[in-house]
DNA sequence: TTATATTTTCAGAAATTATTGAAAATAAAA
DNA sequence: TTTTATTTTCAATAATTTCTGAAAATATAA
């Protein structure tokens, strides 16, 4: 396959997989694309590869260096600011999850706290509480074991999945 | 904290967080709602506590079914469809695991396959074939996880995330 | 200071996704 | 069979999200 061919492959994948997952098209693709160029890339760099306008890529890069994922690199002597993204991908799933976990799965466990106040006795309230009890104990666990992760160092990853896979 | 308001927070929470990971809101909101209640309930049971019209509850309703969270109940002698859906939050984190595994990480395992294939030796290409290769490999590891989790019983979980966790 | 390069913003346009509602299809009952 | 209940489909519409492009803001150089 040429290079062209599976750059572009790999960088439409990221794209979709992102837009499966909650997060916009362009913001994957451009990730995608600094994720396979080892140099930083300045925005009209982006705009070119991936056919997007210049406000499309800052809007997107500023939301991937809200995620954290996407740093400004500037070059001394250089008016331009480049960008590009850490290469470790166990270090990107790290940040992922801590951003998700902050993001979503903060939020929730709010709600799931707040609404196990209900009040009665109901057959109906107590499967209620049953149910979303559940649910927070099981959210509880998961994030948990997600906080371990995320301060957790290369080696105690892999040998969690070894664990696991025995 | 009134059960209405209780039971409302709970559906909009679910319908959002839903949203966060590209689940349709009212697919969430509609989940949501099965959980709560221990009946199995109509098309028009749905329709009226939602406030959504017959053909976004029937549409719903069907991908719900599509990913094997909720099944339909047929009563002896109605003619009407009840629908229900599995309490076990454990046994639902599995299905959910399962399909996503199916439709997301497939399909992407498959492409980052594919582009390992590309040609030539220029560090440009060595790099793109480093990058996508730890993908590759993260992805398998998390792939074997999730499959094993998904295999697994309820006591196998709880141990791991004991191990995970000291 | 003024000129020039670069980034950011944001209103409007385009694209995508979700929702409605009524007609068509299906299935059970009479 | 016909009638009635129920589900499904789908074209039209609405809502939401994404994208554009040009103007405004900012920053650097002259």
């Amino acid at each position: 396959m040429q290079y062209d061919k599976a750059k572009d492959q790999f960088i439409q994948a990221w794209g979709t997989l992102g837009s499966a997952w909650g997060i916009n098209k362009a913001m994957g693709q451009i990730h995608a694309l600094l994720l396979i160029t080892e140099e930083a890339l300045t925005t009209e760099d982006i705009m070119e590869e991936l056919k997007i306008s210049r406000g499309n890529a800052n809007m997107n890069l500023r939301s991937l260096m809200d995620w954290g994922i996407v740093q400004k690199v500037l070059k001394p002597g250089e008016r331009k600011e480049y960008f590009t993204t850490g290469k470790d991908i166990l270090e990107l799933a790290r940040q992922v999850s801590r951003e998700r976990r902050r993001r979503e799965i903060e939020p929730v466990m709010r709600v799931l706290n707040e609404v196990q106040e209900v009040e009665g006795n109901t057959p109906q309230v107590e499967h209620f509480k049953k149910v979303t009890g559940d649910l927070s104990g099981f959210t509880k666990q998961v994030d948990g074991a997600l906080d371990k992760f995320i301060r957790s160092d290369k080696n105690w990853f892999f040998q969690v999945l070894m664990k696991l896979m025995r």
